[in-house]
DNA sequence: ATCATGATCTGC
DNA sequence: CAGATCATGATC
């Protein structure tokens, strides 16, 4: 399936099919091994774009492939692929990889091990050099500094999905995606406002 | 287990 | 216009 089929769909079909595919940023290639999906105004409250477009999430309403970078937590940047139509405010967080080409400059200056250097959405971000300057961008025209690799994509053994990571609303979502066994998936951190876990809630 | 740290959103 | 919230990571 090509990139921009992927991409014309529902953020639950594209998450999981963006696994296992590269993407590659300022001189790093990265694997990518975990993803979340969030849907825009349909009903998803996890969703950034949940309520309204605002200026900060007006990304997510952008066609398919554009760049919805946002600021989190004081100190973070976190990179998500739009996907569906405009208007549409879906899309696709991308939360881990593994790095494959470009270990030096992904590096920047850190000393942790490999397999972390994109180990959750914000160091993936930081290790990509990706920020604000991306938000808006779209990686199918080939003219934003974030690349998705087109064509047949590998085989990417099992693919498990279980909750989304961190979220207060729609906590019991299956929408995130990762490869099993994988090292470089990140912990799952069920948020501390979250409802308890219901009993129908899919296991990992 | 807790803190760091600031943009954004929401309710007053 | 102020306070709560946050799709987290590093460090204690």
């Amino acid at each position: 399936m090509s990139l921009a089929e992927i991409l014309n769909g529902p953020p639950e079909d594209a998450a999981p099919a963006i696994l296992g595919r590269y993407v590659r940023a300022n001189g790093v290639t990265l694997r990518i091994t975990e993803t979340e999906a969030y849907a825009g105004t349909a009903g998803d409250p996890a969703s950034h774009a949940y309520r309204r477009r605002t200026v900060r999430n007006a990304s997510m309403f952008e066609g398919p492939g554009t760049l919805y970078v946002y600021f989190s937590y004081g100190m973070h940047w976190c990179v998500n692929i739009t996907c569906g139509p405009v208007d549409v405010a879906a899309a696709v967080l991308l939360r881990a990889g593994r790095v494959v080409d470009g270990l030096e400059e992904a590096r920047r200056g850190r000393t942790v091990k490999d397999r972390d250097l994109a180990r959750g959405p914000a160091r993936l971000t930081r290790t990509l050099g990706i920020d604000r300057e991306a938000d808006g961008t779209n990686l199918l025209d080939g003219k934003g500094p974030l690349i998705l690799v087109d064509g047949p994509r590998e085989p990417v053994g099992t693919i498990r999905r279980g909750p989304r990571t961190g979220v207060s609303q729609g906590a019991d979502t299956p929408w995130r995606f990762w490869i099993d066994g994988d090292e470089t998936v990140s912990p799952y951190r069920r948020s501390p406002r979250a409802p308890a876990i219901r009993n129908d809630a899919l296991r990992e």
